[in-house]
DNA sequence: TTAAAAATACGCAGAAATGCGTATTTTTTT
DNA sequence: AAAAAAATACGCATTTCTGCGTATTTTTAA
């Protein structure tokens, strides 16, 4: 049997992937933790445990900084992360907090059962898109620098007031009359915020903004 | 001069009533309000004020409730509703705490200006969609049951969990995905979820589910 | 005063979301 | 057992959003 704990602060998340692993009966998922400090606090109970699967974005403490700790205090356990987030810098910092695997929490079962065993047989796992970035970090070392993660972003006054006429569930057209410019420039704009924030879409924008006290 | 003041907690979109206001000679913005309670709070020091331009959704205390005491308080002040939100309980709430007129923020220029003068000569101004929206209420007094804002708003269970990882800002075929869904099962649910929150996109639902804690 | 950054604007293609309809199955309530 | 509510699923049309490219003008900084 595999043991394997499960950490992310959103519960419908964390049963997902339990029911993900539930397909496969050499998994056997011995606890569930809500953050960083939650599954420190739980593997002082109990570290018996051959992976952990490790969601980044979380209150208290985050995967990073988690991965870090048990890192440093269980080294045999393996972690992969988990994360709907796939951008360098979460990449670069899960890598050096020394994080085995890297998957997108849209991962298949299969694929994550598949990788969860290469993992524990000594390799790494990761999906494609994720290996693609790991691939250029190391091939463009320039990279790393602005991919550091003490490289702060900053976006214009204008960018963080589209933004945040975003974040009131405005559409492009009404930021558009409300700020007198054309649509095709609110959304040039907000083309240059995904690309700063290294994001996709509207919701990962705020979220990221917030976290980064941008808006 | 007809003497205006305006309350909106988002201070981009207070600036950008003023610019609309500024094409107007005839118009003197008084002052600007973050929420009820600072509108108020200014009151008290200064109501010589002809009209206020009031948001519905603000901390501390909403446009409804501050419309409620500003009349009590001060009746000859006519007050206009200005918010993107149509939905039948504010359009209600507004006019039963005595709103003069109620546009959506999209308004433009022109129309916010006659809308002005027409409240101050003794009418009512909204746009036409509002209009609709008001006469119908007239129209089936059935729907103020339903509009009622004691009439609690509930979402299932499923739903919770659907508009939980939409927070997330997951995509349909991600959630699909996690909760082993078809996708067009969570569009459904999403119809659904914006049907009885009376809402027309993600952000909206996820700022009213946060407002009335149904995630 | 020159270079760089920010703000403005549009076109095109494809992806995603929204609104409306219908329909069946499962679960809960009466 | 019957009725109501919830959950599941799809099709179609339209709107909105996203990503990519390019380009000009204005503002700011070197």
């Amino acid at each position: 049997m595999i043991k394997v704990a499960i950490v992310d602060d959103n519960t419908f998340l964390q049963k997902a992937i339990q029911d993900k692993l539930s397909f496969f009966e050499e998994i056997e998922v011995k606890f569930k933790a809500n953050d960083g400090l939650d599954l420190l606090s739980k593997l002082e109970k109990n570290h018996n445990l051959d992976l952990i699967l490790m969601d980044i974005e979380m209150p208290k403490m985050n995967g990073i900084e988690a991965t870090e700790m048990v890192k440093s205090k269980y080294p045999q356990i393996k972690i992969i992360m988990l994360t709907v987030f796939d951008n360098d810098e979460n990449i670069f910092n899960s890598i050096k907090a020394g994080a085995d695997g890297y998957f997108l929490k849209e991962v298949n079962p299969e694929e994550l059962f598949v990788g969860i065993q290469e993992t524990l047989n000594g390799g790494a796992a990761m999906t494609p898109s994720i290996a693609l970035k790991t691939l250029k970090l190391l091939r463009e070392p320039i990279v790393f620098e602005n991919a550091n993660y003490s490289e702060e972003i900053k976006l214009t006054q204008r960018e963080t007031e589209v933004l945040d006429q975003l974040s009131k569930g405005l559409k492009y057209k009404n930021i558009a009359n409300n700020l007198f410019l054309s649509e095709g420039t609110i959304r040039k704009h907000v083309e240059n915020i995904y690309t700063k924030l290294q994001v996709h879409n509207k919701l990962e924008a705020i979220q990221k903004a917030k976290n980064n006290k941008l808006i």
